[in-house]
DNA sequence: CCTCGTTATGTCAGCGACTGTCATCACTGG
DNA sequence: CCAGTGATGACAGTCGCTGACATAACGAGG
């Protein structure tokens, strides 16, 4: 995954390729086709944590918390798995940002996010509708706070969550 | 794009080659990458006027409506595209379930869509995390809106598009 | 200390997605 | 009728990715 990311950053996405990567990392092209789905992923491994992060802490918010507080409470328990993160999060960010591929993985990886997050209020017996909608509002709301991370300095990510949490019930209320 | 579809339902995605689909409709491999720019496209092309649609609709709506409703609104007026086309739809829709690499160009259309909805919100003076808020709540209902038009009969996408967006108000307000 | 099973890695051959390049050919405006 | 433009074909090549088989590392049990 380093020897993917600095030569990503050196070179480019599409000038690096897959047997590149390995030989930098001593192994063999094949070696990375058994550790990474394909190329993309490579930037994306790290990902599953915070994802079953999120989906722990949403089975362990209390069952009367209403659905789209309960996927908020969930959101904002993995933030301090961003504390110390920013520079890294940067340089992957850029390399993302350059290449339509790597971004259509990572829309791909909130899509999912947001299936497991309905999953769970399912469980919890919130509607199919409702839990389609309140997973999606807590990925939107997840996506803009990590926007406005990644753009500031310092930030605490958990109360970026909160804040874009609240612009999300003004935007909706005045929507209404 | 009739012969991929036929092909794919016919013999499966990853088992029909592009050289396969350039033959039934009597081209080259060569010609289709110059229709489309990967095999996965040939799927997703009629979508662009959905988005082309919905963007021109945004931009209709009067400056004073409120962010989330003037969405609403845009998304809505796409409704009637859908009339008449149900079975189709549930085609290329099983072809795109059965696949995660269409799955995961879908999403990204999706993405794309609340990208351009966030910056029509911005032209009508919308802040940058409310406009990005604002056009993924209306994804969201969208497509809501859509799985249960898929699984229904015969219902209109405009009442349904309606029905989510009030379920997401309802949401958003208990959770708040 | 020596097997033996398990797991990670290497090697090789091959398919199919995708691209660059050049030639061909239909069509269109003057 | 000609020149220019755009769509297509032909061909070679790169690279992502996979299956199959062989080999090396390594830990458990005798």
């Amino acid at each position: 995954m380093q020897s993917a990311l600095d030569l990503f950053v050196e070179h480019g996405y599409d000038q690096t390729t897959v047997a590149d990567i390995a030989a930098r990392a001593g192994l063999t092209e094949r070696t990375f086709f058994r550790h990474f789905a394909d190329k993309r992923e490579v930037l994306f491994h790290g990902g599953q944590l915070l994802e079953d992060g999120i989906v722990e802490a949403l089975a362990g918010v209390p069952p009367e918390v209403a659905p789209l507080a309960a996927v908020a409470t969930a959101v904002s328990a993995v933030a301090p798995f961003f504390d110390g993160r920013k520079e890294r999060s940067r340089m992957r960010q850029r390399v993302i940002d350059s290449h339509p591929e790597l971004q259509e993985r990572e829309v791909s990886k909130m899509a999912r996010l947001s299936l497991v997050l309905a999953a769970g209020l399912r469980a919890r017996d919130v509607g199919d509708t409702a839990a389609r909608l309140a997973a999606d509002a807590g990925v939107a709301v997840f996506r803009a706070a990590f926007v406005l991370w990644l753009a500031g300095e310092g930030e605490d990510m958990g109360a970026l969550i909160g804040e874009c949490f609240d612009e999300l019930v003004k935007v909706v209320e005045a929507g209404r």
